[in-house]
DNA sequence: GTGAAAGCGCTAACAG
DNA sequence: CTGTTAGCGCTTTCAC
């Protein structure tokens, strides 16, 4: 109705051919040496009737879109929908649309959505990824195409990734729950095969060792459905009632555990103390506010962007880089030992 | 590398034409009368190549790509966040994938995305509407786009939509506090003339005229910095010191205002009385408890791909539905009168 | 029953 | 400096 232009409407419109509206419009005119006077006629007129180049057209043609694909574990999860904001707006700025998705840790899912990624001619992939990936991201990179892992990163794989360091953040949160006095600490975590899971847990195994105390872990089955996390959850707390500090491996879960402490009236950090990966509102509008390992959000998203737009740079020389951020721990009430709380 | 194959390549491969295999992978080789083995030839070749159709291709020549696009206020915010999800798995199940990205409710922008959507040819919109977009949606409603708005909705346009009973959830919060006693209660909330804060407001006033109390408006310019929120949201705080009891617009502006509250040192609710728009876990797990409009989330999402399926639908007669739905008020200790406080 | 050929809108050799 | 032309990979009319 409206969107009817195409490149041959306003070249013969001029009376002109196509290829040298495709030059002037492509900012090529100066290289081919078409005269300024053309150029302004063409510009004109293509502001007057709108012209919009019809991207899909020209993705079939030269393979670039321009599209990045995002690929995170789960958009309603705000670690990812804050890094998938600022990755957002750091590509739009650089001429980059962002596409995303949901893997859902879902290993065939993640696989159907690459495809349609791939069907889409989208320039690059953003991959927070789930086990069992490994091939279907082999075979992309093998194609060539540019792939940044981040918050994990696969194995066997060497791609560009943005991880932070989750074995020592984790020993550093632990350590301060030692320092505290605590001597019962618990590790409640989703199970998950998973690089930063698994150094989360290796970091915290770590530092009880180093403080010859017994670690005392559990995990999780991920589930969507919150009432399936609570449950065990509220199982293990009541079953282990020694416990006096708990470390929780995501915001997710920690939030889950949050719930369960306060139905089951324990007191924080009285009862039982508190840290948590991540750090968000609902950490620090707790009563009393809840000690966090802050990822640095605005850094990794940063970060990601930049080896992205690097990847996509045809000049730059190929190069794969793996970048490991440091966490902050920020202390708050929740971790403070009993005698010597303090108001914030 | 391995994305090579293509039509032509297994029609040769099998001696026949690119037309006859389009017909059977279009499963049209009956109505063509294709004999039934040609069909399995080419149904055995395709498996085995692991040919895949390029989508861009064959959404340049039919115009159809399976694709809707959503375009929220901003992912990162929870409420979206939520939606946006529920919203990508009905729209995965039933074939189609989401494309989804963030106004930041700035009109240009999302005019810049509209226009990145067409060109990518999607099949549907799936808009939370920003102020001044209605010319390019009525363009889009005019060359035929099928669109679904939801949150808002734009008052001189017609489209299909779903939203809540803003103005009646509203007017039920402010009715709830008067009963508990409270006599002094303001409105903070985004100053935006979009039509779910304009009916905030409306509920908002219409319910204290009817108390006989006088309204407390105050409007924060949106921005996503939030020390832009909170310093207006503390001098505000500050100079009106006889408020005793704070309705907030939405869950962001909820969030930081129960930080400055705790910020100032008030309690909830003996200083201050608190409800928000929207219901999260930051609200649950405050203590005390904040009471909250939930928003139905899942119900939202659903009428919305169920609207934009039927609109996607050709055999469907083409009707423009509006949906309104109701909200649940949430009533937790944050707006219990203090001398009738009980714990949850 | 099957194939040739014309495009969808665009880019880029290659000629002039 | 500008135009001709050949595709990108697919669908679809129209002939055979």
């Amino acid at each position: 109705m409206s969107k009817k232009v195409s490149i041959v409407d306003i070249a013969n419109t001029l009376n002109i051919s196509k290829t040298t509206v495709s030059f002037i419009l492509n900012g090529r005119a100066q290289e081919k040496r078409i005269s300024e006077e053309l150029v302004e006629r063409v510009q004109k007129l293509v502001k007057e009737v709108g012209y919009k180049p019809n991207s899909l057209a020209k993705s079939l043609r030269t393979g670039k879109s321009n599209i990045i694909g995002l690929m995170v574990e789960d958009i309603s999860n705000p670690f990812f929908a804050s890094i998938a904001r600022l990755i957002e707006n750091r590509a739009y700025e650089n001429g980059y649309r962002i596409i995303y998705c949901s893997t859902d840790n879902d290993t065939e899912r993640t696989r159907e959505l690459i495809s349609m990624f791939r069907d889409r001619h989208v320039d690059g992939y953003i991959i927070s990824p789930p086990e069992g990936i490994e091939e279907d991201v082999k075979e992309l990179l093998g194609s060539g195409q540019p792939v940044v892992m981040f918050d994990r990163y696969l194995q066997d794989i060497d791609t560009d990734h943005v991880i932070v360091d989750n074995a020592f953040s984790m020993y550093n949160a632990t350590q301060h729950l030692v320092q505290q006095g605590y001597r019962n600490i618990a590790l409640i975590t989703f199970s998950s095969a998973q690089s930063q899971m698994m150094d989360r847990v290796t970091g915290y195994k770590n530092a009880l060792k180093d403080a010859k105390l017994k670690p005392l872990l559990k995990e999780i089955d991920f589930n969507r459905n919150e009432a399936l996390i609570t449950e065990p959850l509220m199982a293990f707390l009541k079953k282990n009632t020694g416990i006096d500090a708990i470390l929780f491996g995501t915001d997710h879960i920690g939030t889950c555990g949050l719930k369960v402490i306060r139905q089951l009236g324990l007191k924080v950090p009285e009862d039982v103390a508190v840290v948590s990966f991540d750090d968000y509102d609902v950490f620090k509008l707790h009563s009393p506010p809840v000690s966090a390992i802050a990822q640095p959000i605005e850094a990794l998203a940063d970060h990601v962007i930049s080896l992205m737009l690097k990847k996509l740079d045809a000049n730059a020389t190929p190069t794969t880089q793996k970048i490991t951020l440091s966490t902050n721990l920020n202390i708050r009430e929740s971790s403070l030992q009993h005698s010597k709380a303090v108001a914030e």
